[in-house]
DNA sequence: CTGTTAGCGCTTTCAC
DNA sequence: GTGAAAGCGCTAACAG
C-alpha cells in the first residue's frame, strides 16, 4: 500500500493505493481516477513515490513549462508570451523582459512540434548519404551543417548503406519530418528517383551533390571530374606510360562517365590508341577488384599504369598488385581519385585527384538556403563545378 | 497584371492582380484577400502563375492529405480514420479497407508534428558522438540505427566535432526533439554534464558508450579497455621487448585510465619495472605526436616498444618513426588500439586490439530501449563489456 | 463499431 | 500594446 499526492491540474489531491511496483503506472492502470477525477488525461505524467508521512513529500513531475504557465504566472494572455518569444516588436518592454525573466526561471523550452504544426516551417533540412564509411561523406555533413547551423536550422542525416530501399525509407523519413530542403548523393544502386521527386513536386528544394541525377532538373554540386580524370590520366602519361588501365564505375552514375571521359580525352590529346579490353567495367564492390586485376595481367598485352575509379579501389588494387610481386610504379603506376584520407599512409603512397571536400558540403547548403529563400530558381539546374587538384605521391613517380 | 486562379478550402477563385515579381507571396502580401476571403489564413501556399487565358491554367498547389480530408470524402467521422491508421481494431473492416485504399490513394502522410503533440511519442532517439572522420563511429551508428528501425524508431544523429560547446547545443536540439531515449560519447573536452544530466531529469533515457561519464549513474557500453591494453602489451613483451612506452589519453576520459591500467598491469606481472619518464600524457591532437615521439627517442635509454592510445595515435607514429629512419618492429614495436580501416594498410600494417564496434551500437540501442520500455531501472548503472581481440601485424613481428 | 468532444502547445488574426 | 478566439492535424475518452 502506497500513500501519494497527485497534482491535477491546479491543486494537489491526495490518493491512497495499493500498486504493486515502483515504477510509472499509466492512467489505465491506475483505476481510481475513473471514479475521482473528471478528466481522466491529467496533463501531467506522475510518479507514485512512497512516503512515511501521507502529507510528507511533493511528487516528481515533469511538466515542460508552457507558454500557457508563463502567462498565467504573469496575469497576462498566452499572445503576449508568444508575442515576446517570437520576437514580435509590439510589446511593451516591461512585459519582454519580465517573460524573457520567467521563461529563464522556468526553463522554458519551445515544443517545436506544436510550433512546427502552426507556422509549417520546421527549420529542418535533410541530408541523405550513401555511406559515411570513408571520410568523404562524413566531410561533406561537416560542411552542410557549418552552414546551416549558422542560418539557424537543424541538419537531420541518414545514411542509405548503399542501398536503394533505404534511400527510399530515408526520403519518406525527410518528408514525413517536413524538412524544408533536401541535399542528397544517391546509393550506386538508385536508378529510380520517384522518392525524390516527390520533393520536386512538394516544391522542397533539393540539391544533389557528388552521385547526381542528372535528370532531374535541379541544382547540383560535382568536383569537375573530367578535369581531375583527364590530369590523373595525363599525368601518368607524361611520365612515360603508353598503356593506361581505367577500372571505371557503373554507367547510372554520371561521376563514373564523366571520369571515362576525361580518361579518353587524355589518351586522345596525346595520340594514344583506345583500348576497349582494358577498360574495365566495375560495379565499385570491392572485392570484385582482385579479380579484375589479376583479369588485366592475364591479357597478352598487361597495362602499364591503372587509373582507378576511387581511392578505395586504387588501394585495394595496389594490395593485389604488390601481393603478386608486381613493383609500383615501375611495373605498373597507379593512380586513385578523392585523396581518401588512407592514400597517403599506404606503402606506395597513392597518386590521386583531391577534391575540396567540404566546401562541396557548405555550397550545398548554400545552394539550398537560396532555393528555400527563393533566391534561385527552383528548377533552374545550376551545376556548381568546383575544382580539384592533382597529389602526386609514390605510387606513380619514385 | 496577372491572372490567376486560385484554390481556397475547396472551389476554384478567381483573381486578378498587380503582382510586380514572379515569386511566391506571403498571404500578407495579398491585400486583396482581406476583401474576398472569410478566411484569410488559407490552408493553402500558392503560386501565382501567369497566363493568357483567364481560365487556362490551374495553379500548382501543395496540401497535404489529412484524416479530414479522407474522413469527408468517405463521409465517416475524423476518429474512425484515426483509428484505422493507428491500428485500433475497433473498425468496421469495410471501412477500415475503404480508409487505406483512399489514404493510399490520396498519398496520404500522418503528419507527425500533430501527433506527437498529442501523444507525446516521438518514436525518436538520439545519438551524439564526437567526430566521424575516423570509421569508429559511423560503425555505431549502424549497429544503433539497425536496433532502432527494428524498433520502428528514428535515429537523429549529431557530431559534436570534439567541441563542447556544440555537444551543449546538440544535446538541446535532442531536447527540443523529445528523443525517448540518448546514446551519448562526449568529446575529450567535455568535463560538465550539465547538459546530459538534463535529460536524467526529465527522466530520458541516457546511454553512454566509449567515452562515458563515471560519475552518471546509467547504462554504459564499453570494451575491456584494461583487457585489451594488458594483452597488447603482454604482447610486446613476450615478443621480447623490455623497455615499453606508452601515449596516455587524456586523465579525464575514463577509457585513457582503463588502458593505461592494462598497460600498467601487463608490466606488474612480468615484472618490468614502471618508468614514468615513458608514460607520456597527451591529449589526442595528432600534431602533437611528432614532438613526443622525438622526445622519446632523445631519452638517454629510449624505448624498445610503443603502446599508443589509439590507431591513429600509433598511425602517426607509424610516420614519424619512419621518417626518422628508425626500424619498425626491430628498434621499435609499435601497437595501436582500436584496427582502424587504415591499419591493415599502411607499412608496416599496425597490431592493434580490435573492437566490435557495430556491436557496441547495438548493444547501446538495446539498453535505451529495454529502458525506454522500463524493463531495466534506469538508475541501474549497468555497465556491457564487450570483449576485444588482439590483431597481430608486422608492426610488432617481422 | 462509431461520432462527438476536448485538447496537445503554439501562432495569428481580429477587435479593442 | 493586448486579449479572445480560432485552428494547425491528430489522438483518445466517453457515450451511445
Amino acid at each position: 500500500m502506497i500513500f501519494f499526492q497527485l497534482k491535477l491540474r491546479k491543486t494537489w489531491e491526495r490518493f491512497q493505493l495499493h500498486l504493486p511496483q515502483f515504477k510509472t503506472y499509466s492512467i489505465k492502470e491506475l483505476s481510481i481516477f475513473k471514479n475521482t477525477v473528471k478528466f481522466a488525461k491529467v496533463e501531467l505524467a506522475f510518479f507514485a513515490v512512497p512516503t512515511d508521512n501521507f502529507y510528507s513529500k511533493k511528487l516528481t513531475m515533469r511538466h515542460q513549462t508552457t507558454i500557457k504557465d508563463i502567462a498565467k504566472e504573469l496575469h497576462i494572455s498566452k499572445s503576449t508570451v508568444s508575442r515576446v518569444l517570437t520576437g514580435n516588436p509590439n510589446v511593451n518592454e516591461e512585459t519582454r523582459k519580465a517573460v524573457l525573466a520567467l521563461a529563464q526561471k522556468l526553463d522554458y523550452q519551445k515544443n517545436i512540434f506544436a510550433r512546427n504544426l502552426v507556422t509549417h516551417k520546421t527549420n529542418t533540412i535533410g541530408i541523405i548519404v550513401p555511406e559515411f564509411m570513408s571520410s568523404y561523406f562524413p566531410k561533406v555533413i561537416i560542411g552542410v551543417q557549418n552552414i546551416a547551423s549558422k542560418a539557424g536550422y537543424n541538419t537531420i542525416i541518414a545514411q542509405s548503406n548503399e542501398n536503394y530501399e533505404t534511400e527510399v525509407a530515408n526520403a519518406k523519413v525527410m518528408m514525413a519530418n517536413q524538412v524544408e530542403g533536401l541535399i542528397v548523393s544517391v546509393t550506386k544502386e538508385t536508378n529510380n528517383f520517384d522518392h525524390l521527386i516527390a520533393f520536386q513536386r512538394k516544391e522542397i528544394p533539393i540539391v544533389f551533390f557528388n552521385r547526381i541525377c542528372e535528370d532531374m532538373h535541379v541544382p547540383k554540386v560535382v568536383v569537375d571530374d573530367y578535369d581531375g580524370a583527364f590530369r590523373a590520366v595525363e599525368h601518368l602519361i607524361v611520365t612515360g606510360k603508353k598503356r593506361i588501365a581505367h577500372l571505371a564505375g557503373p554507367d547510372n552514375l554520371s561521376i563514373s562517365r564523366r571520369r571515362l571521359n576525361g580518361y579518353l580525352a587524355a589518351l586522345r590529346k596525346y595520340k594514344i590508341p583506345v583500348d576497349e579490353e582494358i577498360i574495365i567495367p566495375y560495379d565499385l564492390k570491392i572485392d570484385k577488384v582482385k579479380t579484375l586485376i589479376q583479369q588485366l595481367f592475364n591479357l597478352k598485352c598487361p597495362p602499364d599504369a591503372l587509373f582507378a575509379i576511387n581511392d578505395p579501389t586504387a588501394i585495394e588494387a595496389i594490395q593485389v598488385i604488390k601481393s603478386m610481386g608486381i613493383k609500383i610504379p615501375e611495373d605498373i603506376a597507379i593512380v586513385g581519385f578523392s585523396n581518401d584520407e588512407v592514400s597517403g599512409l599506404i606503402e606506395p603512397s597513392l597518386t590521386t585527384i583531391s577534391q575540396p571536400v567540404q566546401k562541396i558540403g557548405e555550397t550545398a547548403a548554400d545552394l539550398i538556403f537560396k532555393l528555400i529563400n527563393k533566391e534561385i530558381n527552383p528548377n533552374s539546374a545550376i551545376i556548381k563545378t568546383l575544382t580539384t587538384e592533382l597529389i602526386i605521391r609514390h605510387s606513380t613517380v619514385r
